[in-house]
DNA sequence: ATCTATTATTTAGCGTACTAAACATTAGTG
DNA sequence: CACTAATGTTTAGTACGCTAAATAATAGAT
């Protein structure tokens, strides 16, 4: 099949070279797991009609609404010019309203609509779901979570600095 | 931790609802950092004319090749249809070679170029750049690359099964 | 040898995701 | 009360990333 790894000098020669290897990168790492974890979810939000990024904006709009596009951008760390075409599809679904804001008319305020609340109950399956369909142990799952936020905040430092 | 719960009441109920919020959320967690570290890589990588993911796909083909695009997919976890344009850029960018198999003309091979093996010597500053940009603990990267490997896998399981 | 099933790659169509630049509104200054 | 600067949103253009379907070649069984 795939003839494995046991003849990996095919290339390399593996003195100097150890931290150009691609299993020595934690963003690889982060990359294919962030990757999974979109996947897993595409099944389990299909039903609800929704993309996974689009699950991250109403999660966000469900905590606090009405928003701006800058406040959601924000909140989700995606830039506006990526969440508008995104929030238009929510809008076209019928899920959220985007209106200006009549005392600034600088911002369009996000909101969503009864049908979007109503979104939220079934939304709730999700995270069970989820949690079954990865049988995971909560203890690592918090430590996880707490070394990526430390992490979260030493690389959000390195973006504003540069 | 629910932190910043001051007017977090603008939607919420708050009492059964703490696990839709979405810092509970690890796949946010994952999600966050993995964009970030690829805002972070993109001034690294753009003096070599790579993107982030055809940084990936050069690290892959530098520790092996030839590799079918299958291998490469296998490797990176895309998908050969994400994979065929991204390595065409890279044959249009002078850096890989892709040619039939002649031996099993299903196959398609990828080989870096001469000019894509020398680009692996001006690729070595990125990994050093990148620690130096985000300043990072060993110990605790060891940790996150640990965690994260066994997340992973349970993802990977969790995929098939389904 | 031909038919079928399998494997490998590509195309088509949709939805993020970015940067840079255009556009619109507001706020501050003379 | 224009003028400029700042703020907020959208558009334009490029590059992933997915699924589903089309295409192509091989391997196995009659």
């Amino acid at each position: 099949m795939t003839g494995t790894v046991a003849d990996e000098a095919r290339q390399v020669p593996a003195e100097e070279a150890g931290f150009l290897r691609l299993d020595q990168h934690v963003c690889f790492a982060l990359y294919t797991a962030s990757g999974l974890m979109t996947r897993i979810y595409r099944p389990l939000l299909e039903p609800l009609g929704l993309t996974y990024p689009q699950y991250l904006a109403m999660l966000a709009l469900w905590e606090r609404s009405p928003s701006t596009v800058s406040e959601v951008s924000e909140r989700l760390g995606l830039e506006p010019a990526t969440l508008t075409p995104l929030l238009k599809r929510l809008e076209q679904a019928g899920l959220i309203t985007r209106r200006r804001d009549e005392t600034d008319e600088r911002r369009v305020l996000i909101e969503p609509t009864d049908e979007g609340r109503a979104l939220r109950e079934k939304a709730k399956a999700v995270p069970r779901d989820l949690s079954c369909a990865i049988g995971t142990d909560q203890a690592e799952l918090a430590e996880l979570r707490r070394l990526l936020g430390d992490f979260i905040d030493r690389l959000k430092g390195a973006t504003s600095r540069e």
